[in-house]
DNA sequence: TGGGGAGGTCTACTATAGAGACCGCCTTCG
DNA sequence: CGAAGGCGGTCTCTATAGTAGACCTCCCCA
């Protein structure tokens, strides 16, 4: 808690009230590494590079356009690079950019966090499940 | 890095190539706090606890809808509580679990790199948009 | 000659988020 | 007395974003 007190702080700068999304960091790099894939794109390339169709092995889930997309807005925010090799069929490689690089640092503690306290999620979602709702199935729902 | 290789490490035990999303930690706590709100109701609740009221006015943007959503959900994994106060209007605190304060110091690490990359990736943002494309609206879209 | 992989794009479908009206309860103001 | 307004939500409608999966070109290999 010694530095999050620190960082909640310089977070607390940034004010939330009059539509200033547009200049807090926090919001604007949520929603780039915040979404479904993003993350996991990162992970997959911190090892290695990959191609584009090992990425999509690699995840499996994503679809082919999501893969495309999630990679363009990466390369776009200057987190991985692209290169195109001009071989016969012509090959794309994916690597970590530096700045992609410098993230890992700070996702590594989330992940750790995850890791740790994904048993008491679980535990705490259960509980909820169980106490609060006889229908388990999402605690908010739209239903008709 | 050097924790991080680590976290990469262990993150990579969990295979994504066969549906194993629902076993893996990292997807699983992602999906819960990678969305829009969830990280800034828990940075508005690290100061102190909130009223449904406060948090709406803290966010602005958030509709009330999903302000409900967000809270109850995280209150479903146990990361914040709900506390009612049966006063003359019935009044709602909500407040950060011990599960949220652990979350604190983890997300400080990411407020920090995004406070400090902030620039980096518009500039590249800027870049990409400038070299790359005539149409710097969006990177990729849904054109019709 | 046709199957398969690479690296995508396109279209159609559907789940999700957001806007904003509404509600019961209570207090305060004119 | 009647209207206004805050609290803590819920409800419905619509716009947007994500998903699945067909499709495409180029090349290699048997």
């Amino acid at each position: 808690m010694s530095n999050a007190s620190s960082a909640i702080e310089r977070f607390s700068r940034y004010p939330m009230g009059e539509s200033q999304s547009v200049c807090c960091p926090v919001r604007d790099v949520l929603d780039r590494i915040g979404d479904k894939w993003s993350m996991l794109m990162i992970m997959a390339l911190a090892t290695r590079p990959h191609r584009f169709s090992e990425l999509h092995r690699a995840v499996h889930d994503i679809s082919k356009r999501m893969l495309t997309q999630t990679l363009r807005d990466l390369e776009r925010d200057g987190l991985i690079t692209r290169h195109v090799f001009p071989t016969k069929p012509p090959g794309v490689e994916y690597r970590l950019a530096p700045l992609g690089h410098s993230l890992l640092d700070p996702m590594a503690g989330l992940i750790d966090w995850a890791d740790r306290c994904y048993g008491d999620i679980h535990a705490a979602r259960a509980r909820f499940d169980g106490t609060h709702g006889d229908a388990p199935r999402q605690a908010f729902s739209n239903r008709s």
